[in-house]
RNA sequence: GCCGAUGUAGCUCAGCUGGCUAGAGCAGCUGAUUUGUAAUCAGCAGGUCGUGGGUUCGAGUCCCUCCAUCGGCUCCA
């Protein structure tokens, strides 16, 4: 054999192996250890997805993956999702298969089931004839087919959906993949065999339009997922259960945050005393904020004249999709929900001629919005059909948005940072260029404007992704996401530049040399909205608030009623010094008192009895148990006071 | 809006294949107890079984309508 016949393959640690040309993946593994060929299940080679009965003809870089890895998850699922569409033919054979890819957890088949319905009742079955097959451990086969005759595959099943597919393909690149029996359409990424799969979970049913188009036929999704464990499986779901311990709605029901009530419709929250409470107080953190970073209050009405939406673009772009006008009787007014406080701002702006000495002229509202989400969409405090926008709008000079964008910027990272989101991920959302309808204004000024956020993104060394299409009907956005319990991303804050609503309104002010000039209006809002960002939050601290942040930041308990007066002391001591005290004076035991305490997540709790009262002290108990045992009341006084500064978060002005 | 599921007391849930006046714990109220770090004891009260219709001798249980909620899809100014 020549050298000519060798092949050079580099491990992701620079190491060089010299192979015979032709060389199976798997027996690259082999030649590594006989442990990680058990392990592997998946391989790339110059990042090109191979299976591990692939050969290597050329020079490159491999990495081989096991479940370990993302990428051997992601091999793991697709491959299950052959198998669930196996397994589906072989229960419902007049069905039609379409798509099936691995998801972030899992993976879903979308299929046609025609006139049959399937429901979560079938699971079981499908289950135990899934698994049935991956004992079987059959191979996954890979091979190419040409055009004509894919295409003559699926004709003899009638599948529209898979011909559509392949009608997009190019003659050459085809490839199908087997296992057993079964044949489908796939570019490849699979694991060696079935046997792998050792538990499977289908975990939910829904409709999905094909091709993600509304007007599309709805196909039916099954969603599941597998794993090389039973273990693993148990794991997964105890996980999952647990989240859900996490959900806003639960929390929100035992802390008395809000509530809804069909009477007064749906998705419009309640919110009750406790939640009006760390609303206020989420409010008043960003106020403070604000007002540093040199925003003025204003505030305006919850309905506007339908003119004022036409002037916007609102109604002509949202109109019919929205709460319908609502017409004075007698003067025949017609008025509008409004849908955003930005057309109310400008109105503001040009309540007075404006001159560039004003500018940025940084109006600030914590305003009230409705929106008709439709009915499926609604999801607890997420996704509301009304809620509180904290929002600004930034009225500047062109030459002024970049350091006002940075700085929005900067107050939206603060916010983030202050409560503890550190895993939110940035979203730039340009206009679809393909579908420029959905916008207003002029190319030249969506251009200035994506150019200017990118800019600003770039500047601040932001690590985001760019979405097209995602932006707002007037300009495009910077939006922050963050997961919830669950891991479904929501977005929470944003910033968009806007140069096209300053035109629709006119507004202008006065240059240095008496000119008329047009302002350059930032829409931004740090929360995203109250509703949303209590919700995330909830799901993040799982009720356990910041000191600063909390309701009731101590809980005095008495051991029996004759202490209560020794209580309200304390009481009275705490509140004049500004800690939010109660005193629980109820004639209950005060293990039972703990205990309530505990589940109200209340983060202090100072126990009164006979030794107190004699020693002039406090027995203090932290939340989750910890016992500081008796100091003297200055003492906590000082301690808590100490924390509590501690943790409030300060927004500072560079 | 679409697909699938769910809906029993304020909360969490039981109620098998339709069969006497629908049950439990917690919360509430009343009384007893005067309590030392996650539930003191007893009694009382509380539900037109989401809504409206239907099948049946008989419906919480079966069927349909609507409403709301949950998981997705689509949408999201």
């Amino acid at each position: 054999m020549n050298r000519f016949s060798m092949i050079s393959v580099i491990f992701p640690d620079d190491s060089v192996k010299k192979f015979d040309k032709g060389v199976k993946v798997i027996d690259v593994a082999k030649s590594i250890s006989e442990g990680l060929a058990r392990k592997v299940i998946s391989a790339s080679f110059n990042n090109e997805t191979l299976e591990l009965n692939s050969k290597l003809v050329t020079d490159g870089n491999i990495k081989l993956f096991t479940w370990e890895d993302d990428e051997g998850k992601q091999a793991f699922w697709h491959s299950s999702a052959h198998i669930l569409a196996q397994t589906i033919k072989f229960f419902y054979p007049k069905s039609k298969l379409t798509i099936g890819p691995s998801i972030e957890n899992g993976f879903y088949y979308d299929v046609d089931f025609g006139d049959e319905t399937v429901s979560e009742k079938d699971f079981g079955k499908i289950e135990s004839k899934f698994l049935e097959f991956s004992r079987n451990d059959f191979k996954f086969k890979m091979k190419s087919i040409s055009k004509k005759e894919a295409l003559e595959f699926y004709k003899k099943e009638k599948n529209e959906y898979k011909i559509e597919l392949i009608e997009a393909l190019d003659d050459g690149t085809i490839s199908f993949c087997d296992h057993a029996d079964f044949s489908d359409l796939c570019k490849g990424g699979h694991i060696p065999s079935t046997g792998i799969v050792k538990a499977v979970k289908l975990l939910n049913i829904a409709g999905a339009y094909w091709r993600g188009n509304e007007k599309n036929n709805q196909l039916t999704r099954i969603y599941g997922i597998s794993f090389p464990k039973q273990k693993l499986l148990t794991e997964y779901l105890e996980l999952v259960e647990k989240a859900k311990e996490r959900d806003h709605r639960k929390i929100g029901k035992e802390l008395e945050l809000f509530t809804f009530s069909s009477r007064v419709g749906q998705g419009l929250p309640l919110w009750l005393p406790n939640g009006t409470e760390l609303r206020d107080r989420l409010q008043d953190f960003l106020e403070d904020a604000q007002k540093r970073a040199g925003y003025k209050k204003v505030m305006s009405s919850h309905i506007g004249a339908k003119e004022l939406y036409e002037t916007s673009g609102h109604y002509e772009k949202y109109g019919a999709d929205s709460f319908q006008p609502i017409y004075t009787p007698n003067d025949s007014e017609t008025f509008i929900l409004r849908p955003m406080n930005c057309p109310h701002h400008c109105e503001i702006y040009k309540a007075k001629p404006q001159s560039y000495r004003d500018l940025p002229l940084r109006l600030a509202e914590f305003g009230t919005v409705y929106r008709y989400e439709q009915s499926g969409e609604l999801h607890g405090l997420s996704r509301v059909r009304g809620f509180t926008v904290d929002d600004a709008h930034i009225f500047c000079t062109p030459e002024q948005v970049d350091s006002e964008f940075n700085n929005t910027i900067d107050l939206v990272l603060f916010v983030f940072k202050s409560l503890g989101f550190d895993n939110y991920s940035a979203q730039v959302s340009l206009r679809d260029p393909d579908n420029p309808e959905k916008y207003i204004g002029s190319d030249k000024n969506w251009e200035i404007s994506e150019q200017a956020i990118l800019n600003s993104a770039k500047e601040k060394g932001l690590e985001y992704n760019v979405e097209l299409g995602e932006a707002a009907f007037y300009g495009p956005k910077l939006d922050f996401m963050v997961k919830d319990a669950l891991g479904r991303k929501w977005q929470l804050g944003t910033i968009q530049v806007d140069y096209n609503l300053p035109e629709r309104f006119d507004l202008t002010y006065k240059g240095s040399n008496n000119e008329d000039l047009r302002p350059v209006m930032i829409h931004r809002a740090p929360f995203g909205s109250m509703e949303r960002f209590v919700a995330i939050l909830l799901e993040h601290t799982a009720g356990v608030f910041p000191l600063w942040l909390t309701t009731t930041q101590v809980e005095i308990l008495i051991v029996s009623e004759n202490f209560k007066n020794y209580g309200q002391k304390v009481l009275n001591i705490l509140e004049n010094h500004e800690i939010r005290a109660h005193l629980d004076d109820r004639n209950e035991t005060v293990g039972k008192k703990i205990r309530e305490s505990e589940i109200k997540k209340i983060p202090f709790m100072i126990v009164v009895g006979e030794n107190e009262v004699k020693n002039n002290t406090v027995s203090i108990r932290r939340h989750h148990g910890d016992d500081l045992g008796e100091m003297k009341i200055e003492e906590f006084v000082d301690m808590i006071k100490k924390e509590i500064s501690e943790c409030i978060p300060k927004f500072n002005i560079n």
